[in-house]
DNA sequence: GGTCAGTTAAAACAGTTGTTTAAAATAACT
DNA sequence: AGTTATTTTAAACAACTGTTTTAACTGACC
C-alpha cells in the first residue's frame, strides 16, 4: 500500500464521519500512520486532497452510471421514473466491490461535499462530470415529458437534496431504525426505501 | 439593541452562511460591533450560543406549527398529505414578520444543524421539542393510515432531507434559477414547489 | 562507490481557534 | 456620594490549523 493511497483512504473515512472543514491534516495522517507533510508532498494541498478523494469514486461510478441511464432510456419509449431512479442502484452498490463500505463512504462524501466549503464540490462536479447530468435530465425527461425545465431543475435538486442528506446522516438513521423497529437495515436497504420516495416526488404532478 | 442581541443576530446571519464549524466567534463579534469576550460571557460558550440562536426560532415557530397541524387533523377525516404540509407555510413564512429574513435564516440554520456538528442539533431538537414531531406524525398518519411506522419514519426523515438540503443551498439554487430561467424566486417560491415533492414522495404507494 | 531523483522525517512557521484573566468602565441601589 | 453589581475592554492563553523548510533516507542507474 503506496503512501498516497493510505491517505487517500484515511481521508475518505474520516472526510465522510465529520466533514471537509471538521478533519483536520493531522488526524488524516496519524490514521494513515504517516508523515504530516506527505499530504502537502504528494497532493499539494488540502483542497487538491478532498478533489482527489472525490474523483477516485467518479471516475469508477462515473461510467457505470452513464450507462445504465442510457439502458433505461433505450429500453422503452416512456420509461417508469422508478425505472429510471433504480438506474442507480447497481453502479451505486458496484462502489462495494471497488471498496470496502464504497456506496456509503461516496453517499456520504456527497453529502459532506455540497453543505460543507460552501458550494465548491457542486462546482467540481458539474463542470467536471456534465454529460452524467445529462444523461440524467434526459432519463427524467424521457419518463416524464411533461415536467418542465424548471420544474425538473427544482424537483432534481430536491432529488439529490433527499439522497444527500440522508446518506449523510444514514448511520444515525439505522441505529434508530434498529433501536425502534428492531430492524437491520443496511445501505441498499436504505437505497431501495428510497427509490419509491423520489420517485413519486419527481413525478408528482404539475 | 442589546450586547445579547446584537451576538444573537450576527451569529444566526453568518452560521446560516457559513455554517457552525464554519463561522468563528470573532467573525461573530466584529460584525456585531462588540467585545469578543461578550460572547463567552453572556453564553459561556459557542455551542450555548448555537443553542440560543436556534431556541430563538424555536420559541417562536413551535407554538403556531403544533396549532397549525392540529386544525390540520380536526379539519377533516382523512386530511390530504399536500394539506398536511401546506400547514408549514403559514407558521413558517410567519418567520419574516418575526425577524427580516427569518424564514430562510432558520431554515438554513436547520440544514447546517444537521449536517455540521455530528447529530447534535437533531438530538437537541428532539428532546426539547417532541410534540412537533408527535403532532407532525400524527397529521401524516390521520392523511395516509396504511403508512406503517418504519416506512413512515424513513419518509418523514426523507422529507427532513429535502426540505433542509434544499434551504441549506437555497441562495445558490435561486441564484441558478435566474440564470437559466430568468426567473426571480424567493423562499416561498421555493417552499410552494417543494410542497408537491414531499407529499407525493411521503404518499407514494407502498 | 558515487551520483541523483524520489520520498520520508522532524521541526518550525505564521495564522487562527475558543476561552480566560484582570483591569477598566458603566449602571444600579442605599 | 459611596458602595455594590453588572457589563465592557484589551490582552494573553494554550491548543490547533494548513503549509513550508531543511535535512535525512531510499533505491536505482552509471
Amino acid at each position: 500500500m503506496t503512501t498516497k493511497n493510505r491517505i487517500l483512504d484515511a481521508a475518505e473515512k474520516l472526510f465522510a464521519d465529520k466533514g471537509f472543514n471538521g478533519t483536520s491534516l493531522r488526524e488524516i495522517t496519524s490514521l494513515a500512520e504517516v508523515n504530516l507533510a506527505a499530504v502537502n508532498y504528494h497532493f499539494g494541498s488540502k483542497k487538491e486532497l478532498i478533489k482527489a478523494v472525490m474523483s477516485r469514486y467518479m471516475n469508477e461510478l462515473s461510467p457505470n452510471l452513464e450507462l445504465a441511464l442510457t439502458n433505461v432510456c433505450d429500453s422503452s419509449d416512456k420509461p417508469s421514473l422508478v425505472a429510471v431512479f433504480s438506474a442507480f442502484v447497481e453502479p451505486l452498490l458496484a462502489l462495494n466491490h471497488f471498496k470496502e463500505n464504497g456506496t456509503s463512504n461516496f453517499l456520504q462524501l456527497l453529502g459532506r461535499g455540497y453543505t460543507d466549503s460552501q458550494g465548491f464540490l457542486r462546482w467540481f462536479l458539474t463542470t467536471r462530470y456534465p454529460t452524467l447530468i445529462n444523461g440524467f435530465v434526459a432519463a427524467v425527461h424521457k419518463a416524464y415529458p411533461e415536467l418542465s425545465a424548471e420544474d425538473m431543475f427544482w424537483r432534481l435538486h430536491f432529488t439529490m437534496g433527499t439522497i444527500v442528506f440522508t446518506m449523510s446522516s444514514s448511520d444515525a438513521l439505522m441505529d434508530i431504525a434498529k433501536n425502534d423497529f428492531d430492524r437491520n437495515v443496511d445501505i441498499s436497504g436504505v437505497i431501495k426505501q428510497v427509490i419509491p420516495y423520489v420517485a413519486a416526488g419527481v413525478g408528482a404532478p404539475i
